[in-house]
DNA sequence: ACAAAAGTGTTTTCACTACACCCATGG
DNA sequence: CCATGGGTGTAGTGAAAACACTTTTGT
């Protein structure tokens, strides 16, 4: 895994988030903070190194994946780094490894390496441009949510307040939603009811 | 440049439009016809490799090119292709070469080669997608332009008329132009007050 | 009873649309 | 003088913003 014939390899790179109160991304302890990185296998799809990658970081599966952009790789000893980002409920995620957590994109100048960092920050920049036109806040949450939970999502990644008679009226109107028949009873206050995304293809890479 | 071992190289790809009349992207007539392609060399930066692609087919220099997206390499031998879309105004392609030429996007499918095809066709949503946002439209003009002529080229990548009076207020609140004391006198009509960008960075990649 | 989140309408404001005529010039 | 594109203002409409109270529950 060294210089046998100049630099060999495309490396793909995966910036995972998640909301638990606030947007985290997944990173791995090793030397300054990493984020997980695959090296592309003869005969593999880049995509598919990207899932690979994140599978052996963390064992996760079957999350949103988008490509991001393709940065130059020499500095990583790679002729290009493929680097995507990946969104899932925090539910869905049962991280249990020594060298694997949850950091705050905010502070990415000191949780990670030079390298990675541009790619948090891109994709932070990313996500929140495409909240406004693509169903992607969805991917943050179960299948089935409440209003307040979307509209907490929102609130995080555009990172401002927003109101809440409003943004109903903006969802309701947006056709995404499908109301239930179920609430959910959750504290010392009114059930709030439950929603789905409405099942046509929830987005479009590119 | 074969079976040394494995599929040894990342390719970049350039779709380059400009504008007469309509919209037009550059073709190299090989095959089926295809795009500029280039293979990365040692110690070369990826949009150094697509630059470099665009000039050695074409002799072009110094266009405006962007990161479209990156793809599985398989079918075309590589291990990954990183398409670019590059724009410039025609006055400053002085292409007179055998075998390339101007296309029109929408007969893709019969004058590309098929993995060629989807780089044109997303490279024209991407366009029209950003248009409303970012300023890519000035990249299609001279230095010092008409309004007349803005117009023209956000009708065109819009793919549908517009206002002229409405479309002139609107360029007016961007901050993006500044007038200047010229006019240009080009028929039998009035002459036409000519403008420029306003010098901040005219777009950011990604 | 009270604390805590769910849920609900109306008014105002602003950006976008539609629309028609005069201006300056070259031939 | 006429054909051609350059240039201008106003009224209407629809989407988004601002804004406060009642409902339902658990403790």
């Amino acid at each position: 895994m060294n210089d046998t014939n100049a630099m060999p390899a495309i490396h793909t790179v995966v910036a995972l988030f998640t909301i638990r109160e606030r947007l985290e991304f997944l990173r791995l302890d090793a030397e300054r903070g990493r984020l997980p990185v695959g090296a592309l296998l003869p005969g593999e799809g880049l995509e598919a190194c990207a899932r690979r990658a994140l599978w052996t970081a963390t064992g996760i599966e079957d999350v949103f994946l988008e490509q991001l952009y393709t940065f130059d790789g020499e500095q990583a000893g790679a002729q290009a780094i493929v680097a995507y980002y990946a969104l899932a409920p925090c539910e869905r995620l049962p991280i249990r490894r020594p060298g694997v957590g949850w950091a705050d994109p905010a502070e990415v100048t000191t949780l990670l390496a030079e390298e990675h960092q541009i790619i948090v920050q891109r994709a932070c920049e990313r996500l929140a441009g495409k909240l406004e036109y693509a169903p992607i806040a969805y991917q943050f949450l179960a299948e089935r949510f409440t209003l307040g939970e979307l509209q907490a999502v929102y609130e995080i990644i555009g990172r401002q307040a927003l109101d809440k008679r409003n943004f109903r009226r903006r969802m309701h109107a947006s056709a995404h939603l499908v109301e239930t028949r179920d609430v959910r009873r959750n504290g010392p206050h009114r059930p709030a009811r439950l929603y789905r995304l409405r099942d046509t293809q929830p987005a479009v890479a590119g």
